[in-house]
DNA sequence: AGGAACAGAATGAACGTTCAGTCCGAAACA
DNA sequence: TGTTTCGGACTGAACGTTCATTCTGTTCCT
């Protein structure tokens, strides 16, 4: 037994079977993550995860919860709701991208899940919820101040969500594209030439 | 039986195979489209679907190949090499999106097939081959006239490449979130003030 | 001892693939 | 022309495999 999975012994055992599926599904993907494997990887019998979650939607499903939750967090992380339009964008945006790259597993995770049809479109809206909050003030405040283009949220959510999701994408499919990492700060100037006013 | 069927009956049946495959991954997912099921909606025995591919593997990485040449086609159309740099941008990417938003099965099947393991990361970048020859082409110049930013040609094509692809997919999606389609002029002009010097 | 937690073999459903047989139009023959 | 033979395209039931889930006996803790 490796190091690894010693480490994994002494964690709670529902998370050991989450990590598990998150190692499995963000390598190979959902159907190739049979419930025989996840118990391996998560050292337990294949019963045993089915005493944690009812069926194998259930467990991906809150697995998909969990992560959002995450990434939520990690977007949030320091997020100054008093300074300017731009420190903000700035913010929130910097660190979606650099947890994207980062944590190449719960990005390659998220793309699954996304893709997935076990993940409802419903349950994804609801994971986001929160960030559009703070998303939707902060481009009200800059369309406002006419610092942002007067175009929907939407709109300019999508596209910046976008195209960083996908800057962290092919850097980790294809890191010979990218001789060194790219750092947030050039993505964002060019997201914040695209939306300014 | 109905009238698509009858037109179906017509057509050569190896074409009727991957359009019954394209319309069922698109809807369902990869692994929601058991070989069965694609010999029900092409109207054929699930012996005749051997006749004309060896495995659904190759089946899918065919679907692949003719999927990525028709999108490659519509980017081309009408493409102008001697026009200015910011024409040809518009050209191209407007082309692009307006595509994908104009044809949500093959956007849809196009995002499946790309986070399927089914095809490789070589497949992929050889059938992007030829429209990054020319996008190669229009930054080379756009730069050298000092009219688009000096970064690295991945990093332009990919946020742009994101950014149109994710507003197409949220389009086809979370239709209530755009009252109407979203017109490609206004995307572009987001994505070229992001890129331009 | 008693009960909860666990492991892994057993089960049955779903799938990709195969193959023995059917069908049909064309060629060969009368 | 009418009849027979032939070849290969086609079918779908059957096969073996893989998987999610259940079952049963074991271990561990109190």
């Amino acid at each position: 037994m490796n190091v690894q999975s010693e480490t994994r012994k002494n964690m709670d055992k529902r998370q050991q079977i989450l990590e598990a599926t998150a190692d499995l599904i963000a390598e190979q993907g959902l159907h190739s993550c049979p419930m025989a494997m996840v118990a391996k990887h998560a050292c337990c019998g294949a019963g045993t995860i089915y005493r944690y979650f009812e069926t194998k939607e259930e467990l991906v499903q809150q697995l998909f919860l969990h992560l959002t939750e995450v990434m939520a967090s990690h977007c949030m992380a320091g997020y100054d709701e008093s300074a300017c339009i731009k420190k903000r964008f700035y913010s929130f945006w910097g660190n979606f991208y650099r947890y994207m790259r980062e944590h190449p597993r719960d990005r390659a995770l998220m793309e699954q899940l996304s893709a997935s049809p076990a993940i409802s479109e419903l349950q994804r809206e609801k994971a986001l919820e929160p960030m559009n909050k703070a998303l939707t003030r902060l481009l009200a405040e800059g369309k406002s101040q006419m610092l942002i283009k007067d175009l929907p949220d939407e709109i300019i959510t999508t596209m910046t969500f976008g195209s960083l999701t996908m800057m962290a994408k092919k850097q980790q499919l294809s890191p010979q594209m990218f001789p060194q990492a790219v750092q947030a700060e050039d993505l964002l100037n060019l997201c914040w030439d695209a939306i300014k006013a």
